[in-house]
RNA sequence: CGGGGUGUAGCGUAGCCCGGUUAUCGCGCCGCGUUUGGGACGCGGAGGUCGCAGGUUCGAAUCCUGCCACCCCGACCA
């Protein structure tokens, strides 16, 4: 994507405009910042949930559902996590509308329908899960409790941007209950371990794994793992976190468990969550200016195949050899649309699935029918090639695993080139303004240091990488020593 | 919630400063015909509470007042 497409969020518009409606109720304000996903964007988030739940159910996970509403008391219990999403919480206060008596065209909220108890629609779910563990966990024979919901989620966010920071999001969350220590802390470790493995390989975006500091921490957690991944435009972008929440919210809901030897404990747990932000990394990770870029595995269409035809009866000639091919395509397991509409022309077919970001598209018109060929475009290189019919299936099949390679490869590259070492305040600065990206740099560890290039910069500490090597030097900013480099950068 | 900006057809806009025929243009949409190897062309057509409410005026998209919404920047955040 070009530089000037990155600056604004309506210059997404192009490609959001194929995958997302922004919800425009008119004078409705109460909607603001939330999205309505087409059904061809909701298609890709389909493709990610069910790779997703596959590794879930690999590990020993299952799915189950819990209420959107968290009666406020249940809320509370947790000091932290109350204390962290307070400021961006939706509330149920009534129950009921009535006719208004002064226009009978219109509803108010009937005052006699207040709740005794406020609910809150739920900023995440610990609080209600946790309220319902304490009922499901007696013995160290109930653990581990190993749950994810795929859920939507409120947060009601002074500024929102369209698949970053919506009002409402989907994602999915997972609550895991554990017996020691150690099973939790290799829970939370191996599901963000899952979560990088798939945005790596499925969505070809490279991500840097690992731990945040103190202030960046989940609300509640004892220590939050991560996958921090670098947009086109030079800022990171959050990808997926998982939580080793130690003790906290066994204890502010009183789940114990008797152990073997007859005694009693609090659970250990963790929490983890990937949501529709993933698509919006897609979106800037890949996009150029002519759309949407998808890498193969998560194309909801791989292969698209237009006919080039002057009348009606080369039409069916073409589509003979269309259909066979879209029979042996299938046949392999790739997903393959047919696009006959005689509405359109070829050239506005090529552009919209352009900007779709199909994988591969197939042209065949008279001169291939002759010739016994294919044209094959491919999306990322946009390069076109002529291919033997005889050919295409195994040319397509070979490509389409090639794109997906080449994706990540030149994803790496450019997060690669935009880690930058630095190790003077000024070269910090200068590298934050004129080039992005991540900034390597060592500091000293305290939380006074951090907030104070945060402020000076507005860059924050994105992680701390775990396969960083130590290394001795000095705070960047205060000069005190440091034995580890931390990764910097302006953040979504 | 602070600072800045913008609201005219589905989208993008001209007109506003300096009030005056039927509100401009492009895209899109509908019909007919010709087209079809990179976003087709011709002819015809439909579509507007000029953000909302007041006010000034013979007359308001245009001037005044109030309100509302959206965008950008900041605080907040997955």
């Amino acid at each position: 994507m070009s530089k000037n497409l990155t600056k604004r969020s309506e210059d997404y518009s192009k490609w959001y405009n194929e995958l997302v409606v922004k919800a425009d109720l008119a004078e409705n304000s109460a909607v603001r910042g939330c999205m309505v996903i087409k059904p061809y964007g909701y298609a890709i988030w389909e493709k990610m949930q069910a790779e997703l739940d596959k590794k879930f159910k690999e590990t020993g996970h299952q799915n189950a559902y819990f209420p959107l509403f968290v009666p406020k008391s249940l809320f509370e219990a947790e000091e932290k996590n109350a204390e962290g999403f307070a400021k961006e919480c939706a509330v149920v206060t009534h129950y009921r509308l009535k006719t208004d008596p002064d226009d009978s065209s219109k509803l108010i909220v009937d005052p006699n329908a207040k709740l005794e108890e406020e609910l809150i629609v739920r900023p995440t779910s610990e609080a209600i899960i946790w309220n319902t563990y304490k009922g499901w966990i007696q013995s160290y024979r109930d653990l581990p409790i190993l749950v994810n919901q795929w859920a939507n989620v409120v947060r009601w966010e002074m500024r929102t941007r369209l698949f970053l920071r919506t009002a409402e999001f989907l994602w999915q969350e997972g609550h895991t209950a554990h017996e020691t220590r150690a099973e939790a802390i290799a829970e939370t470790e191996q599901m963000n371990t899952i979560y990088a493995d798939f945005v790596e390989q499925f969505m070809a975006i490279p991500v840097v794994k690992g731990r945040k500091t103190e202030s960046e921490r989940f609300a509640g957690a004892e220590d939050t793992y991560c996958i921090e991944a670098l947009m086109q435009d030079g800022k990171a972008l959050q990808a997926g976190t998982s939580h080793f929440l130690g003790q906290n919210f066994a204890k502010a809901f009183d789940v114990k468990f008797t152990s073997k030897e007859g005694k009693q404990d609090y659970v250990w747990a963790t929490s983890w969550g990937v949501s529709t932000r993933l698509m919006g990394a897609l979106i800037m990770t890949h996009s150029d200016d002519n759309g949407l870029v998808l890498p193969p595995k998560l194309a909801p269409i791989q292969v698209v195949i237009v006919p080039i035809y002057k009348g009606e009866e080369q039409l069916l000639q073409i589509s003979e050899v269309a259909n066979s091919l879209v029979g042996d395509l299938r046949a392999k397991g790739i997903s393959v649309k047919y696009d006959n509409r005689d509405t359109y022309r070829p050239g506005a077919k090529f552009a919209q699935y352009e900007l779709q970001g199909v994988p591969l598209r197939i042209a065949i018109g008279p001169k291939d029918l002759e010739k016994g060929t294919v044209e094959l475009a491919r999306r990322d290189t946009l390069s076109k090639q002529f291919v033997s019919k005889d050919d295409v299936v195994t040319t397509v099949d070979s490509l389409l695993e090639e794109m997906q390679t080449n994706l990540h490869n030149k994803a790496t590259a450019y997060r690669d080139e935009h880690i930058t070492r630095v190790d003077t305040f000024d070269e910090f600065k200068e590298v934050l303004e004129n080039k992005g990206g991540f900034i390597a740099a060592h500091w000293d560890g305290t939380i006074e240091t951090e907030e104070k290039i945060k402020e000076l910069t507005k860059a924050t500490i994105r992680c701390i990488p775990f396969d960083q090597k130590e290394e001795k030097g000095v705070c960047v900013y205060s000069g005190k020593p440091s034995n580890i480099r931390v990764l910097f950068a302006k953040a979504y």
